[in-house]
This record gives structure tokens, C-alpha cells and sequence, in this order.
DNA sequence: CCCTCGAATGTGAGCGCTAACACTCGTACT
DNA sequence: AGTACGAGTGTTAGCGCTCACATTCGAGGG
């Protein structure tokens, strides 16, 4: 009696590539052209072909197609505080632009900034054979340990971006605070008073740096300035503090969310926005028109961003070298909390 | 003179098995062991191959893994709506659950929903070689057809899920809403009116279940209902409405976003929330306490909800006989928006 | 009619891993 | 002393694909 095959237990095994030319009558290697597109399969072999793949429910096994071809389709992203609007929109943009461009996209998201936890994130996705990886978090210590990783794949960094930086894309916050400033300062105020990011987190640096420099510009003094950390409960108590200094007329803060905190503390201190003090925000979040009053603010286009990291991830996967960065510029969305100053 | 054996162009291969086998003095069976942590090797045996594989920087390919078992250790999710709160919450969470327990996940966001795009997020998942799909899509349609699906792996649902349901998780809007509606009530309320989400969203419209339930528990009639599209921009058309209606004295509003709109549309019309208008939103954003006034609001522990959906997912992946849906239970926050009406 | 050449197809090896089984010991039992 | 056994290790055969090369086939030129 002849011995049965040694079956692997439990399910049918899918059809493979053997399967599928078996039942079109050619090849394995001909079902490979007609998967991979090449031009020397005549067309009557082809639909033959792609018949016995419909009927057989074939999917070609990625993971044997990696092992041969020794590429994986993948990019990882590594993105952190996706709670946040921005970290968050550009995760969605460069998970989606990925796939536009033909890649799969592993993302991890920190749940906490540290060396450790950016090397093992790094780490799972070298696991994955990712062919690039691109960084979105904006923390200053983040991307020095990116940096200095000397990773055997292109990284490119998407947040935190400064001009001319190898490897890069991002939005110009410097200019867009610039925008809010000088918004501020062109409706008659003497100084604009500053509530920023946290600022271990470049992205907070620069903006408050635009701040900084539209007043240098002018010649005049910067207002006030008090460090939050994205939410809305530092806003809010940045807020009570500016509420409590009479000459303050307008602030820069730098995000919707502390924003938001900032309207309420005001409120409450009975100063109105805008008639008392000028509020201008930055990120342009979908609520942003319908705070009370609706806020002026700066809008970034995060899925240009997407788009533009992904192609330069693209592009170094296809062996250019390394390309500087683009920074894209923002823009200004004028509202109902800004207007002239008292008197 | 002998041939050179044919060498890959290019880059150095990555280090293999067999490389650090040969540096340890071992078979390549007996790294394999050790990386997989067998307890049928040596202390002094292991201890050489693990230094060989820390010499070589080697890296376990996880192609060949997946080929020769046939396994991936991937999960697939598909999500949608990712500019929402809870939707990227349950993202966010889920993927996080994923790692946890020791799989990789794929997630994929969708543009839009429909049949088309449902079937094509499944299928790039599927050529990913996914062991499960985790669908977080609240809409009324893409659960249709995901039920109708009919895939060789298991699905699991963790929105727009009904108790007792099969392989899914979720949390109990119908239970949220009724927490809500009944605070209200309880405050002297005669009656609610309800800002409800687009009612092809299945939570929407067990929120709105929910809020009617609770008149019919106490024998009053409900408010006027308005349906809007979660954003803010709906909820103030909404509030705008309300606003003119005097004989409204509370509000039920499906989200915080759209909450946040119905208030900025009362202030204007010049009705004060709480004195005049009570107002509950559901979702507990951190914005919600600054809100103008903070808002009561019902809370959702989303990264429960992905531990149990990741939970449940494992456990159909070991063989379990699909498990019915368990739901968690939200809980109502209570701030300064809601207070006994008028009188 | 033979030869050439390019288009179309087939063949075989090998990617790096795991599973199954074969083997070699030393130890414990008869 | 011989046998049995299990711990520890090695050997071999795929997993399903792509690559490089071999082969076949038909059309066109001498």
C-alpha cells in the first residue's frame, strides 16, 4: 500500500502558483508573468492564466514572494501622542499616502517618548523587514535618537523639521506663527502675549521663535510668554494668568486645543474676545470655527505633508540621494477672534 | 580556475541562521531552537549562539518564518472616520492591544464607505496574510457587508454592536444614552431634546434608542430630535434651532464635538447654558471640561474596549467557538452644563 | 531548405526558515 | 554487561515564490 503524502493537519492548504498553472496548463513561472505583469505572455495564455486563478481563488503568498525577491513592500512609521490633532492627521496621511504609492504601511504609535521605547519601536519594525521608516514625532529627544541610530534603511523625518535638513519634509511653523503675529501686530497691537507647546518639542520652539521674530522685526517687545503643553487645562490656566494682566491685548497661542482653554479662562476673568484681547490658535482644527467666538488660526495641509514624506521616502528607496527638506507653508484663517486693540 | 558561486548584486546579504550556526560551532536547527526559546538546549550551547547572534546583528527573517509555518502573527484592522474621536481612540487602542499581545497589526483607514472600498481594505489585508480582521466601522452598511463576507479567517466587530452578537466587542451606547437622558430627567426635566448622529451609524442610533427609552421609562414624551453629522458645524444648525424653541430645557447631544456647536449657537441666541438650557454631550473629549461651560458628558473607556476586541480576537484564533459580544458599560461625567431647569 | 533570431515558455536552484525525524550520547535500570 | 531512554543535537525536506538560464517555437532571410 502506497504511503499517503505527509499532510500538514487541519486545513486545506491555500493553492499555490503550482496549483494555478497546473489547472491553466503552463507553468509556474508563466502564472509568475502574468502576476507580475511582464509583456512576453501571449494574451490567450495570459486570460487562460488569470481564469485559473479566478477559479482557483489564488492570492499569491507574500511572505515566499519577500523571501525570494528579498523585499518587503513595507515602510514602518514610527508616531508618538496621536491623541494630539497634528501627530495624528499626519499618521493618517502617511499611512494613506503609503498606500497610494504602492506600500504597505506598519505603523507604531509611543505611547511614551524615551530612548528605550524608540529603539524597541524601531526594532519591531526592522522585525518587519520594512524598507524605510518614517519618524513622526516632533520631541527634540526623539529625533536625536533617531539621528544617531545609523539605521541600514533611509529614515526620513516628517515633524520637527528644520530647511535645508537631509531627509525631511514638514510644515514651516516658523513662518506660520510668523502669519498669527503679524496678523496680530498689522491690527494695531503693541505686543502679542505667547502660550506655547511644551518645549522639548521643536515644533514649539519654532513656533515660538516666529513669535519672537515678528516682533524683532517691528522693533517692538514681546508680550508675556507662559509654556502649556498642548491641552487644554494648560491652556486654560495660561489663560487665567493673561486674564489677570490688564495690558495684555492679543495672544499667539500655539495650539486650537490651549486655545480653547484660553477662551474659557478669559471668560471666566470677564474679558471678551475679541473686543478686550485677541486670540489667534494654530492647527486649524475642524472645531475651530464653532469655539466661542470662532477662532482665528493657522491651517496646515497635512495630507500634502503625507504625500510629500512618502515620496521622499520613495525616492531614496530608489537609490537619490538623500534630498533636502521641504518645508510647506502654512496658512492664515482669519475669524472672529482677532480684531483691533481697545481704543 | 573555479566559478565564483553567484552572488546577489549589491548589498551584503543580511546575516542567515545558517551564518550564526556556523559561528557558534552549532547546526542552524539548534539557533532556531534557541530563538525560539526550546528548553531542549544547553545553557553553554545557548549562551554561544546568543552571542553569535549578537556579534552578527543577526535578525531572524520573518519571510522564511512565515513561510515555513504558514503563520504570520499579523492581525488586520480596518477602521474609518479617523478624524473622529472615538473612532481614532478605538484605533489607537486596538493597535496597541495588538502589540501587546504579541501580534502585528495592520490597520487600514477608509476614505470612504462603501461596499468597494470595505472589499478592498479586506482584500489588501488578506494579500498581508492577516490570521484575523478587527473592523471598527460603526456604519450601518460596512457591518452588512462585512457580515456577508464570508472570510476564511475570523472577524471580529468592535462598533455598532448589539449584545449577544458574536465575535464582537463594544460598549453599551444604548446603556450611555440612558445614563444621560435619565440625569436630565432626574434633574427635574420634563423632557429632553436630542442632537442625534447620523442615523446610519449604528451607534448613533442606539443613542437615540437610548433616549427615548428613558422617557418611556418614566412615561413622558421626548424632546425634539435633530439629526446631525457629528461636527460641530452640525451641532450648531442644531443648536440654532433649539435656541429658538423656548420650551426647551436640556439637551441630549450624541457627541462633544457637535455639543460644542449646540452651545456656541445658544450663547448667540442669548440662552444660557445651564440656567436656561441644560446640555449633555456623550464621548468625554479632553477638550470637554473646557467647554464654555465644561460639559457633562458620558465617558468611554476605549483602551479597554481594544484589549477585550484584541482579547477576543486571540481567543477566536485559538480555536474558541466564537464568543458573544460583551459590552462595557460608559459612564456619565458630570460638569457644569446640566442643572435643574428653569423656575 | 536551413539557419538565425527573438518571442514565448519551461526548468532548476535557492531565498531562510521550521518540522519531522535521525542520531549520539550519558545515565539508569535490569 | 546489556538495554532502554530521554536530553541534546544534527540532517533533510519542504514552504511558495523569483531569478537566471535553457529550451521551444515560428517567422523571415539567405
Amino acid at each position: 500500500m502506497p504511503q499517503q503524502p505527509p499532510l500538514r493537519a487541519g486545513a486545506a492548504r491555500n493553492p499555490s502558483m503550482a496549483d494555478v498553472a497546473q489547472r491553466a496548463g503552463v507553468s509556474h513561472q508563466t502564472v509568475s508573468r502574468v502576476l507580475n505583469e511582464s509583456p512576453l505572455v501571449k494574451d490567450d495564455t495570459r486570460e487562460r492564466v488569470v481564469a485559473a486563478i479566478r477559479e482557483l481563488g489564488y492570492r499569491r503568498n507574500n511572505a515566499a514572494r519577500m523571501l525570494a525577491t528579498n523585499r518587503s513592500g513595507r515602510i514602518g512609521m514610527v508616531s508618538a501622542h496621536l491623541a494630539l490633532h497634528g501627530p495624528s492627521m499626519i499618521a493618517t496621511a502617511v499611512q494613506g499616502a503609503g498606500h497610494e504609492a504602492g506600500y504597505q504601511v506598519s505603523a507604531i504609535g509611543l505611547l511614551e517618548i524615551s530612548e528605550e521605547s524608540l529603539r524597541d519601536a524601531v526594532d519591531r519594525l526592522l522585525d518587519q523587514a520594512v524598507e524605510a521608516i518614517v519618524v513622526a514625532v516632533a520631541h527634540r529627544d526623539a529625533i536625536h535618537v533617531v539621528r544617531g541610530l545609523s539605521l541600514p534603511i533611509p529614515v526620513v523625518l516628517v515633524q520637527g523639521v528644520t530647511a535645508g535638513e537631509p531627509m525631511a519634509a514638514g510644515i514651516d511653523q516658523h513662518a506660520g506663527a510668523l502669519l498669527a503675529t503679524e496678523h496680530l501686530l498689522d491690527l494695531g497691537h503693541r505686543s502679542v502675549a505667547h502660550v506655547s507647546g511644551p518645549l522639548d518639542w521643536i515644533e514649539a520652539t519654532q513656533r515660538r521663535l516666529g513669535w519672537r521674530h515678528a516682533h524683532d522685526h517691528r522693533d517692538l517687545l514681546p508680550g508675556p510668554e507662559i509654556e502649556g503643553d498642548w491641552s487644554a487645562a494648560s491652556g486654560y490656566e495660561a489663560g487665567t494668568r493673561i486674564g489677570h494682566s490688564d495690558d495684555v491685548t492679543a495672544v499667539f497661542v500655539a495650539n486650537d486645543t490651549m486655545a480653547l482653554g484660553v477662551l474659557k479662562a478669559l471668560h471666566e476673568c470677564g474679558r471678551r474676545v475679541p473686543e478686550d484681547v485677541s486670540v489667534v490658535g494654530f492647527d486649524n482644527i475642524p472645531e475651530a470655527a464653532y469655539f466661542w467666538p470662532a477662532i482665528t488660526t493657522v491651517d496646515q495641509q497635512f495630507s500634502d505633508l503625507g504625500r510629500l514624506a512618502v515620496d521622499l521616502t520613495v525616492r531614496a528607496l530608489e537609490g537619490d540621494e538623500a534630498p533636502a527638506a521641504t518645508l510647506l507653508r502654512p496658512e492664515l484663517v482669519v475669524r472672529a477672534s482677532s480684531a483691533p486693540p481697545p481704543e
